[in-house]
DNA sequence: GCCAACGTTGGC
DNA sequence: GCCAACGTTGGC
């Protein structure tokens, strides 16, 4: 089992909407970066946990933790008019994949301070200067740390 | 709103 | 294949 951390903006989907989706799941729509795509596509397994991060708002942190509820498929949005249609993307040959996520809870907020503050994450991807992805690994010493810290 | 960092695009 | 220009991300 792996462990991941995935970057939502609250505006799009909070962890309180993942909570109010109907089986508390949604597809994990949107990701046009092929790094964060791959991983979905290559690595992610069902039952993978998932650190839920919400990022592009007053404050930016863990709200929650997720379960990979199903293995990637060609992202829908691709093929839809909108802000994600891709138009060298075609059904016999999907460029964007998504999992489906699977709410398990809330979590109190730990802010992206909270995080900086902690010597044993200073290696975290999310983390790190420049640091853009909105899917990363999470190394299982730093996913332990982060529980046993915070979220026992 | 600012801006550093990064990914992508496209001309050459 | 290089690299400048451009667009986006995301914390502050």
């Amino acid at each position: 089992m792996r462990y991941w951390l995935m970057k939502s903006e609250p505006s799009e989907v909070s962890i309180d909407d993942l909570a109010g989706m109907p089986n508390q799941t949604v597809a994990w729509y949107g990701v046009r970066n092929y790094q964060a795509r791959n991983f979905m596509r290559d690595q992610m397994r069902v039952g993978d946990m998932v650190f839920f991060y919400h990022s592009s708002c007053a404050e930016p942190g863990i709200a929650g933790l997720a379960v990979v509820d199903s293995p990637a498929y060609p992202d829908e949005t691709q093929f839809e008019e909108g802000k994600y249609f891709d138009s060298k993307a075609s059904r016999e040959n999907p460029r964007w994949f998504n999992v489906d996520v699977r709410f398990l809870k809330k979590t109190p907020l730990i802010g992206i301070g909270e995080l900086r503050k902690q010597p044993q994450l200073e290696k975290m991807r999310i983390l790190q200067k420049g640091n853009r992805l909105s899917i990363t690994p999470v190394d299982p010493s730093e996913w332990d740390y982060i529980m046993r810290k915070f979220l026992d």
